[in-house]
Order: C-alpha cells, then structure tokens, then sequence
DNA sequence: GTATTGACCGTAG
DNA sequence: TCTACGGCCAATA
C-alpha cells in the first residue's frame, strides 16, 4: 500500500507518525497473557526506548486500541500506569489475562517476558 | 532554531 | 547494593 501512511492517532498529525505506529503494532502482537519492555520494542524497531514510551503516551487515541497494559520497564514494573485512565486499569487488565500484579510489579515477569527481536 | 522533557536502558563509581 | 550519569529519538515550549 502505497501512500498515506496516516496515522489515525493525535488526529492533528499532518505528519508520519511510522514509528509510532510500528510500536503500537508490535504492542498488538503481543499474545495474551504475556508482557514485554519498551526497551526491547525499541530494540526490535532500531530505535530508543524513549520514543516507545512517547508513542504509548499517544495510545488512549489510537484505535483498534493498544494493549499498552502488556508493556512494561525492565523491572517488569508498571510504570506508565499513572497515564491510564483511571491508573488502577493498567493492573486490572493484567489481571484480566491471568497475569499476577504484585506492588505494581509483575510476578513471574522474566518467564512471562515476550521479546518481539526473539519471538518475531 | 535551540532547549527541555519523556510510560527507558545500560554502565560506571 | 545503591546512586549517578549519559545516550537514544521525537515532541513540545
């Protein structure tokens, strides 16, 4: 497909938000019940982790939406569940998919760890 | 156009 | 073990 790569999200864009949209990508390919970090998302596109976190600030207005829920930091801890609406959402949805949330820190995070650079 | 920030990561002291 | 610093890329002020 050809042009207009367009990105449906922050509908004020008028520029390409690619990356952004490689991101929430692979956040939808992450199968239920696992969970990744933004920095091996980063990795895996060849860009920073920071830049994945920003692209997930944008993720409440992209749709289908993103299970930005399934991306957490390095720790396996949940860190962006502040930017949730309402915060305590991020761990229910954890939850939701059997996954064990514990001091905002999930349980077993190394064995449920999904590296798309590995998996993909 | 420059400076600061951001849901981070890795290494050094 | 814990704290401090730099690096990475993009958006915002």
């Amino acid at each position: 497909m050809p042009s207009k790569k367009n990105a449906t999200a922050i509908d004020k864009p008028k520029k390409d938000y690619t990356f952004f949209e490689n991101v929430w990508a692979v956040a939808r390919l992450i199968p239920k019940g696992r969970v990744t970090s933004y920095g091996a998302i980063a990795k895996y596109l060849g860009g920073s982790p920071r830049v994945v976190g920003y692209a997930m600030n944008g993720c409440g207005d992209v749709k289908p939406k993103v299970p930005a829920h399934r991306v957490l930091n390095r720790n396996g801890l949940l860190t962006g569940r502040h930017h949730f609406n309402p915060p305590e959402l991020m761990q229910q949805l954890l939850e939701k998919e059997k996954i064990k949330v514990e001091k905002d820190q999930v349980v077993d995070f190394k064995r449920l760890f999904w590296d798309p650079a590995t998996e993909l």
